[in-house]
DNA sequence: CATCATAGTCTCCTTTTGGTAAGTATAGAA
DNA sequence: TTCTATACTTACCAAAAGGAGACTATGATG
């Protein structure tokens, strides 16, 4: 979700990032990213003011990783449907 | 990994996959296995003999989601160094 | 008669995950 | 003087994940 956001938007703010991806702790959000930077997936940028600003950007190597995983996406649009049917047709069966 | 060796050996049965796949406690094989079973990923097959026998095989839709995720294994194989390296500049800065 | 093989299931237990809530720093606004 | 905004961190807690090992059925084999 955060490389999705990220590459959609360009360079985002943590309030914003939490708002866009949706569903999501400050705690969890904050170890992803952390997790992100570390991977060399995004750069983490921090204005020393008050109150805090942090910017958060991908660098080629996140959004080569978004890029990739953009077909599974793509399946996943394409597909839900019959994975939702297939469970229905499973579930039936089942019970 | 199952839709990795799925993919590749065509037709397995239970022992030889867990084989293939590695590092995988019976439990959740088992378990990974019924899902992808229910999302219409791959077919069971039961044969009624003793000892039991049971064969595993991707569904067009799993075998769809097996390329999908190429991209994803590809980007994985390429950029494995980067991480590690972007990892190691992280942690030499952070002690 | 005892053993083996296969594909599980079941129980128990530990580890991991991830949420909530509270705390932190400090400049500027009301 | 008190409140607000931002980007966290920390402590605590409940739930879920997942491993280990025992158990199951039963026909074939030695």
């Amino acid at each position: 979700m955060v490389l999705e956001v990220l590459a959609d938007h360009g360079e985002l703010r943590f309030t914003r990032l939490s708002e866009l991806v949706g569903g999501i702790s400050q705690k969890m959000l904050t170890q992803t990213l952390r997790h992100m930077e570390r991977d060399g997936l995004l750069v983490r940028t921090v204005f020393p003011v008050v109150p805090p600003k942090v910017q958060y950007r991908l660098t080629g190597l996140g959004l080569s990783l978004g890029s990739a995983f953009c077909g599974v996406w793509v399946w996943a649009a394409e597909n839900l449907r019959q994975v939702e049917q297939a469970r229905q047709v499973f579930d039936g069966k089942a019970a």
